[in-house]
DNA sequence: GATGAATGAGCGTTCATTCAT
DNA sequence: GATGAATGAACGCTCATTCAT
């Protein structure tokens, strides 16, 4: 009955605990949440099975931690690009780098996308994480146009809508990959979109 | 290992399959395709646990047929609007009504939708019929747009480029629900979005 | 997480579950109750370990249960003696019957008195169980000796001591059976005793 | 699978091994054995997981050294009381402070004194050492007896009788607390019956 | 067709014990 | 001696599926 789980601060735990996250983060990909079982994860970290109950209370708790790997790996590189913008901005550009960068995110990391979004409807905690980090890209984003002198009405809805529409064009190119359709004629569309929203 | 599953021919047969499915369709809206058990659907369905097997493979194979009750449900509106245009088009009207059928059908299916989004990356049978029925959507959609003389380059692209937006508003809408976003707002937008698409 | 656990009204039914609280009694007796597991008690009775679910709760529900064969099988003999107890009534007699039985009983349970009394302390039903029943047995006491006619002061409490001190004879002989002491000397010893407290 | 374990010799070493034991006797009583885990004592005992096997073989050996402080604690004072006693015997004045004496140990022990006989049934151990105490209890007290000149037929089985009645005396008082029994009336009689056996 | 009792593999989790440091 | 991370067998319990009636 215990309550406890490690805070590792000694090099190696903290090795240990990353192994084990990086082996749930693999197998939830692989196979989803509810198809994974610890003892596959413990396995794949090269770990017994009791000492992930060592570092996390269950196993949704892994579930969490592998969602912050997730989201590092997904949304750095475009807080990256946002940071380093400046004026002037070459709008054309950046939707383009913004929209490759996006399908290439989600061509990395398309199996773990699914399986956290998986959850998201029976999880608060995943649902709130998901919902903070697009409230948070969001204002990223309208703070950095506004430092380049761009600054409209309904500028949040419009950067909101901006997210949305990169996240289902990315979702579309990886997930769905119709042998109908010519993605890069549609990834021009999608570009003039975005382009034209803010003119 | 029985492969028998009974093909109903009975009214009396029919209906109890029927209700199998609702009840399946109502527990994992609820909660989830992983945390409903055939238990609970039978009892909802006022069946016994044993008879699911008589219409059913297995548990996937009910969560197929729901995929059917959730696809009438959600399209046959968009479908029923497409199959009465006619010339001459009014294209603000039609995004208009269609964005709002895709928001009050995401409001009456919401759980649905993500109970069968979580199975899709790890069932094909989900995700195919997922990406089958996109086709078909784009595929009546062009169809309707050229009996009313509109056809342009790429139009195949254009089209699902505006299936995919209107979704992804809907699901915004409908899930995301942020407390800083004028929907009205964003709403008109997304119009505007996609009537530019095609002019 | 399903709540429910059969009241079972079918022959069948009653039968199984009354092997299941069998195999209890005799592997809780045998081990005691932490020692016991419940694929034992499933192999023991003869069934697999799910359906024991099917009837109890979990495992301390059958311990529960199998408190109630416990008691019936202790202490029934000596309610029907009290109920059948008439005027005037052989003291001596008496209180050599209920040592003998309360003796037997003692040889015939031990094993299970001890192990439902390692669960005393730390299971309140348990310790609410036989608090109950001393309260009843000397409810039960004192009815039948004023109906023949005994009444004197501190009558409760003078057979609740009885009680007591019948148990813990009881419990001497079966358990500790210690060698240097000669039993039917201290079961004379025992009879004056209680004889004495009436008199 | 290392048969050592140490004989500490060193003070600092001699303390820790107490710490462990009384960290045991403080949860064994507080939440029964079983319910009770090493890592708890060890937490308790401001010391290691692992070190706590560089001074007991295992857990069961922990609880044999928690009976010696549990056997200290309650049957010393008796045992003091016994060897002080001098002719002329006040028997009277004796059982009640016996008795008193009984009951207050069972306070200030009671819930160690039923966590260890929960494990009686189990462990051969546990159950010869309280044969053994009461075996040398009764020795003690026959001695102290004819020391006093007391020396009757059957001496041994009365005085183990007694020891008996006071046990479960005192565990009544303090365990059961009947609210339908007047303790102090109880008391009285007891002494009584104890008084009576001598005479 | 229908029932619901029965099966048993599998899961998440715990914990006595060991061992590298 | 001491630490606490690591082990892995074992446990209580669930549930998709089967089967006797």
């Amino acid at each position: 009955m215990s309550e406890i789980v490690r805070k590792p601060k000694q090099v190696r735990s903290i090795e240990t605990k990353k192994r084990i996250v990086e082996a749930g983060y693999v197998m939830f990909a692989e196979k989803g949440y509810f198809n994974t079982n610890t003892a596959e994860i413990a396995k794949k970290a090269g770990v017994s099975t009791g000492i992930v109950y060592g570092y996390f209370h269950d196993k949704r708790d892994i579930l969490l931690d592998v969602l912050d790997i997730y989201v590092a790996k997904v949304f750095e590189p475009i807080f990256k690009t946002l940071d380093s913008l400046q004026d002037p901005i070459d709008f054309d550009k950046l939707v383009d780098d913004v929209l490759n960068m996006a399908v290439d995110a989600h061509k990395q990391n398309s199996a773990m996308h699914e399986a956290l979004h998986s959850l998201t409807p029976v999880d608060k905690a995943v649902s709130d994480r998901f919902a903070d980090l697009e409230k948070q890209m969001t204002a990223n984003f309208v703070d950095a146009l506004k430092k380049c002198g761009i600054s409209s009405e309904g500028l949040t809805e419009k950067v909101h809508l901006t997210i949305d529409t990169v996240q289902s064009f990315a979702h579309e190119v990886v997930f769905d990959d119709h042998s109908y359709i010519d993605y890069s004629l549609m990834h021009k569309y999608v570009k003039k979109m975005i382009v034209d929203l803010y003119v």
